[in-house]
DNA sequence: GCCATAAGTGATACAACATATCACTACTGA
DNA sequence: TCAGTAGTGATATGTTGTATCACTTATGGC
């Protein structure tokens, strides 16, 4: 996952977009700009008392579709929104707290390539987690 | 993914495993050993509209604990559910029509046993997914 | 074959997560 | 300043299930 540092400011990644800087926008990005780990739409939603649910969800999956945020999901299917780095990864979560953490490995890629020609059709995507039960969680 | 003919069949297994036959559950029985490729959960209600929503989601519940059948995700999310092979196995999921099929690459298990170590924290499991767009769509 | 009983059933309510609609508001650029 | 469009929130709806609960029935022991 992107650090706090690394992280673009999201104000400015919604109006680099050319999306209008409105203030439930505003309360949103300052709101994620400081979380760490993965969390629920909802839990944004039960924060942000004045923002509107479509709204939350709304701004998410503009994030999510900027590549800004990436959404996965807990081994029991609950969906988790977490930043995201640009390069494509994997993820490791954390099937405790939720907690999320890219990963990359070339070979993971080659492998899945190498699949993909087995298989007739052609290849659209892939996905690969790995859950855990992290340290802090042991 | 297990062929029709290796299918075992569905009454015998819930049998089996202890459960009663119902007049459902020999429908669904019936309905599921006929399916190919994957299928919703409101499909099958549809299908079989004396059978209860409740009784429908309770025996694929039922059936995927037992290993006769495995529940997947479209790259949208939407779930799916295919018949299943006991071993252990990865899918390649048209991205299309649904169809599903299974993968077993001891190197995938490997590749992600050593990536566990790499990691801090106890591995509780994995998923892979390969999305692809089948010959009979393209 | 009968019967007790535990397992199973369906209607219905509820829950989690999300999108559709729609009248209203407020940015933004001209 | 102002028109036009993007954005908003309330609310309804959709999807995928699970919980509850009174009722029914399959099954094993006799």
């Amino acid at each position: 996952m992107a650090t706090l540092a690394e992280r673009p400011r999201l104000d400015d990644v919604l109006e680099d977009l050319g999306y209008r800087m409105t203030p439930p926008r505003r309360l949103l990005a300052r709101l994620l700009g400081n979380k760490a780990g993965s969390f629920s739409a909802e839990a944004i939603i039960e924060e942000l008392p004045t923002v509107g649910r479509a709204t939350v969800y709304r701004t998410l999956k503009l994030l999510v579709d900027a590549g800004i945020l990436c959404k996965t999901a807990l081994p029991d299917g609950a969906p988790r929104y977490s930043f995201d780095d640009a390069r494509h990864h994997h993820h490791v979560i954390c099937a405790n707290c939720g907690k999320v953490e890219e990963f990359r490995k070339p070979v993971v890629e080659r492998l899945l390539r190498a699949m993909a020609k087995e298989v007739g059709g052609a290849v659209v995507g892939h996905r690969v987690e790995l859950y855990i039960t992290c340290a802090d969680c042991l």
